[in-house]
DNA sequence: AGAATCTGTGAAAACGCTTGCATAATCTAT
DNA sequence: ATAGATTATGCAAGCGTTTTCACAGATTCT
């Protein structure tokens, strides 16, 4: 069998609980002793059991992430993954463990989070959404289970939850194309029953109208998915409706990388090369064509770290600490690929 | 505090063994018995502790995954997400969490893969590698801890591992090309440290020379890395050393999208159409270009699924089971995004 | 010198569960 | 009617820690 504290406090003739007390470098223990036991822990390798100490401490170090996402989007956005590894980060410099579990759909989703949760696995739970209403956050919020959430969840109150300023994104993204000298701005939009597709559309719609221009309905689509095909399909719609010449934008909005791949694929079908297309989230796939290409990166990495870290905060109990965090998002500005 | 086990065995008026044992059924408990601990396990809404549990049973039902990665690669190939929503499901399916870590190098890697086995939080370990003479392996060989294996170790004996027939896959997409009128195909390949490579490049091999074919070092190019700037080099090496004409090759297999995307881009740039171009990975980047392109989908998620079912079932201690799994590839041709 | 305080350590309970063994009650076979 | 088997349940030890409380011995104070 593996070492336990007992071989060890037989090992270096004290008790259980003085070792422990070494463990914990607690300073009622004499220096001497401390020294002793440490060398019999040293000799012995010994670690402590993990699960041992989760029973005694009622705390698993342990959390647990909720992805629901659709197979689809999670292999086309680098976005989870890169969240993903900003809280493994974080987790590990504080000792913790973090715990994942895939799901297709939302019912399913509350299950992992109901059995997470009345099993003790996890002592926090950090959700990836941006749904409203989401049945998760009900649900965690009812039970008083801590969890934060990237992405802002519909009512914020009470919730720690940690995002970019979607609103500033679009509209420095808008901005810096009314700077290029473009009058004419489409906007392609998400889904909206997402925060994130409202939050984009505002801050277009106001870099838009603060210089002064008027939004045209004609070149403004709401309420797509973050696909390719959206953008393909707005592409075609702007060739129908503009025909080409004036009327036509120079250059478009999107709130995806995909959608943008979209657009960028029916211009290429269309032979339309000069207008300036951009896109959300830095994927690689930003690069693929020859175009120049503007893609706001979200930070997915600091997003997912800040989420552990509010969320470890709380659970260590950290007085007055944050409720969120807004991660600020940067233009990266793609040449065609040399 | 949480109701418990006691709380249950008072209500029900029957013992904490007696509650136990309805738990997992047992047929010694009369159906009586169990219908009144039943309802009081209902009515208290009782779950048990996992960690208690695990105490117990000196078994976590928790597997770690290693992922030792780049960063970059983590983010541009899908496959790992993919390879993990296929490991949760199987988990999930079998009562099992996953746990999951970062990491950026091989030591820190190693590190993690130490402290989920002395800590004892894990009951096995998944690793993604393919690394000549990986240390984890190593190690946990050594410590005769369960893993498995995505992608073929140097040293099968003994491991638990899944993997694509990577000869296969080439030796098929070679074939493929060949049957389509092609006789000049270039090859790139992956780092020649990777048993993955010298696989595919292998399969390349066979199939030219099946055909009667011979290998022409000056289109062949190995030891590159998985990258979009290796098949952008690769392609203008081509052109230097080809000039175009008769001893340009008419069609390239490259060994990753990425190294896909990159020649692609070459291509784009030297205003050359009319070469066919091969992957891997199935990425969503494929369709990006507006030409027909292959792609090998390596069925990342059931390479996650079966190493999930191969460790299971070995924790599960089931006799005969297999030790190891080939995942087979697809052929994907992607249209020209319509 | 005795009381009060401080130091360093150990015994034992607790965390919530599983399971081997014991036992009481019922049933079967003689 | 009685020994033996069977059925249904409980007792208590064990899993490997942490932590409260108690206490012995050393130190300080009056």
């Amino acid at each position: 069998m593996n070492t336990t504290i007992n071989d060890v406090a037989k090992a270096a003739g004290v008790s259980i609980s003085t070792v422990s007390r070494v463990l914990s470098d607690n300073p009622r223990i004499s220096e001497d002793t401390k020294k002793r036991v440490r060398k019999a822990i040293k000799e012995l390798k010994y670690h402590p059991n993990a699960i041992a100490r989760s029973l005694a401490n009622k705390a698993t170090k342990t959390i647990g992430l909720i992805l629901n996402t659709e197979a689809q989007t999670l292999i086309r956005n680098p976005f989870f993954i890169q969240a993903m590894t900003g809280i493994s980060q974080y987790a590990q410099e504080n000792g913790y463990n973090v715990m994942f579990a895939y799901n297709k759909n939302e019912d399913e989703d509350l299950n992992i989070a109901i059995r997470y949760i009345t099993s003790r696995s996890v002592d926090g739970i950090i959700l990836f959404t941006s749904r409203a209403n989401d049945k998760c956050i009900e649900y965690l919020t009812k039970e008083h289970f801590l969890f934060s959430v990237i992405g802002r969840p519909d009512k914020t109150e009470g919730v720690l939850w940690v995002d970019n300023d979607n609103f500033q994104a679009t509209y420095q993204v808008t901005d810096f194309l009314i700077s290029k000298g473009h009058k004419k701005i489409s906007f392609i939009g998400g889904p909206i029953g997402h925060n994130v597709s409202r939050d984009r559309f505002e801050g277009y719609k106001r870099a838009i109208s603060v210089h002064g221009y008027t939004i045209d309905e004609n070149i403004t689509f709401l309420n797509g998915d973050f696909s390719e095909e959206f953008g393909y399909e707005c592409l075609q719609k702007l060739i129908e409706t503009c025909e080409f010449g004036e009327k036509f934008p120079t250059a478009i909005v999107t709130s995806d990388d995909m959608q943008a791949l979209g657009v960028l694929s029916a211009m290429r079908k269309a032979n339309i090369s000069n207008i300036a297309v951009t896109g959300f989230n830095n994927t690689p796939v930003a690069t693929c064509g020859n175009e120049v290409f503007v893609s706001v990166d979200v930070n997915a990495e600091k997003l997912g770290f800040y989420a552990a870290k509010l969320l470890l905060d709380k659970i260590e109990g950290e007085e007055d600490a944050p409720t969120h965090y807004i991660i600020p998002t940067d233009l990266v500005e793609s040449k065609p690929f040399i």
